[in-house]
DNA sequence: ATGAAAGCGCTAACAC
DNA sequence: GTGTTAGCGCTTTCAT
């Protein structure tokens, strides 16, 4: 088996506290005896046992990540992102995912995982009250990714959804688009970033002068690629009429631009399509896909910053930080201003 | 701070031994030994340390998945795939990336976070002999996912990536197409998979007596989208003549798409195009692009279930299996057979 | 059926 | 500068 830090004190002819001295950097060790125990722990092919460091320490190095979905690419991004930048701080990132399976969901929170990291980063796209208790009941610091989901304040980081949605809806009639479709609504939600997202939609057109009609607004199941697909198709179906999509995100608005080509319809130029995430993918569809950039970079490194700062403070009493990241419209072709 | 064993213990006034036997289903226990027990741990909302279990018992019920980057969907998905499979086992995952940053590499394969977790799935593209080194000195269960990468045997569970190789070949070749382009070759690799569906190309050429061409064979830097995009644009840069593309991965395939279609050539009637992975995208580019479905869930499920045979098997000696599993051609719009 | 006690491998007082 | 020792919270013989 591995060797343990008493094989090396034994073979270096120290105690074992010299040893967690050298292993640990100490700086008052007399360098012979460094020498000694470095030499040792190379014979034995020694390396400290991170779970006993942990039982010792209270501090694994290890957060958690908890999302939806990493097969939504901006998701997988995001978690690259985060992951990066957690090992700059010399953290791992266990993932767990939250689908639609809600059972998994649940166990996953309730067993006693979360005890085995640091401090928690949880994204969510939409939750029930369920969700804030469960929440509740991690011990860990959590720092929240998209928006804030409790009534109370809560540490979390963010874009600013409404606004995003405004400029893009903006970016639509600006472009003289009347009809313009908001797609990803999610019906009964009131506090999440489809919730946001479709109350900006609204701002911009009732600054615009232009008319709500609820037929307009495409709610979904949940925002992957098929589900946009889905819902164009039955738009198209039902005979709507529109001229511009303002997707709630990239997957939605690319399974929606699969669709309207295979029906004829040009992009941009009989319906402008702009979406939210800013996805590699974006920049490489038929036609590239104008989007929402939510800073997703900024918004892991600004997360994993302020979770460490709730590790490393402890749980002495804090005043829960909400950061708003700026965001930037990106436009492409798919909604390119042309003579049409 | 979080309620301990003896804390539970005591105010159910009985032993620690009691507590752990209540916590672990032992089942002689008595039946109101386990309702005081029960209900201590109620009051306390008392919660197992997983650190400490894991310290006595010698297993942290994590496993680690390496992969060279979340970002390529193929093992976002992956990552997803053996996420759910995974849980099933009770084990949560934690992902390591492995992507050009060497140093990250090395660094994260160094430090001893391996002893944390109890076996390794690692996934990799191509790596050298340092590599090699490197996994040999992991001292938990480590099963390949992806190419085999020593010479000696080893678990691995894998896809026959010739043969995929060759029936995409093949197909594009079916086709009528003789200038059939190799999309993501990696120069150096003798071993890994771009080496591999490489020489499967080249089979397929031979058997069907296509005369092969160098000029036709393109090296790429990483299989991202971006190298599919600039190793086309280089290929129609040099006025290479070519009507079919063979790419080694899907968003290499995709990257190649924007490329041919923003150049004006249609695609399948100019060029026909077939990737490799099966990724959710490939069913809504446009074209939809005709792929090699790798399997991948059967992928991720024979390997974790062999690692948690491994992990449960202890240090035995024992024969190292080869997997593979089988893969399906899944034709789409990019090759679709035309009047042309 | 339950309790006492040792110890997993490490860190951190506290001595010297 | 370096050694001794007491736990971190749990599981697990070994008793009873």
């Amino acid at each position: 088996m591995a060797a343990t830090m008493h094989d090396v004190s034994r073979l270096a002819g120290v105690s074992v506290k010299t040893v967690s001295n050298v292993v640990n950097d100490y700086p008052y060790v007399r360098e012979e005896t460094r020498r000694r125990v470095l030499d040792a722990i190379a014979t034995l092919g020694y390396t400290p046992n991170p779970t006993a460091r942990s039982l010792r320490s209270g501090r694994s190095n290890v957060i958690a990540l908890m999302i939806p979905d990493l097969r939504n690419a901006y998701f997988a991004e995001l978690a690259d992102s985060v992951m990066r930048v957690a090992a700059g701080h010399g953290l791992s990132v266990l993932i767990e995912q939250f689908g639609a399976d809600r059972e998994r969901e649940l166990e996953v929170l309730r067993r006693p995982r979360s005890q085995l990291v640091d401090g928690v980063l949880y994204s969510v796209l939409a939750l029930d009250q369920d969700d804030v208790d469960i929440v509740a009941g991690i011990t860990v610091p959590v720092v929240l990714l998209g928006e804030r989901i409790f009534n109370g304040p809560r540490d979390h980081v963010t874009m600013r959804n409404g606004e995003g949605a405004r400029a893009a809806t903006e970016h639509l009639l600006g472009l003289g688009r009347r009809r313009v479709v908001a797609l990803g609504a999610h019906p009964g939600e009131e506090i999440g970033s489809a919730a946001l997202r479709l109350a900006g939609y609204r701002e911009a057109l009732a600054a615009a002068g232009v008319p709500a009609d609820d037929e307009l607004v495409v709610p979904v199941g949940s925002w992957h690629r098929r589900d946009g697909a889905d819902a164009m198709r039955g738009l198209l179906a039902r005979g709507v009429d529109f001229d511009g999509v303002v997707a709630f995100n990239d997957v939605l608005a690319l399974g929606a631009l699969r669709v309207l080509q295979e029906a004829g319809l040009r992009v941009p130029e009989d319906v402008a399509v702009i979406g939210f995430d800013d996805i590699d993918e974006t920049q490489y569809s038929m036609p590239a896909l104008s989007t929402i950039d939510p800073g997703r970079e900024e918004i892991a490194r600004t997360a994993v910053e302020l979770l460490v700062r709730r590790i490393e403070g402890g749980p002495a009493p804090f005043t829960p930080e909400e950061v708003f990241v700026p965001y930037r419209l990106i436009p492409r072709e798919s909604t390119r201003i042309t003579a049409g």
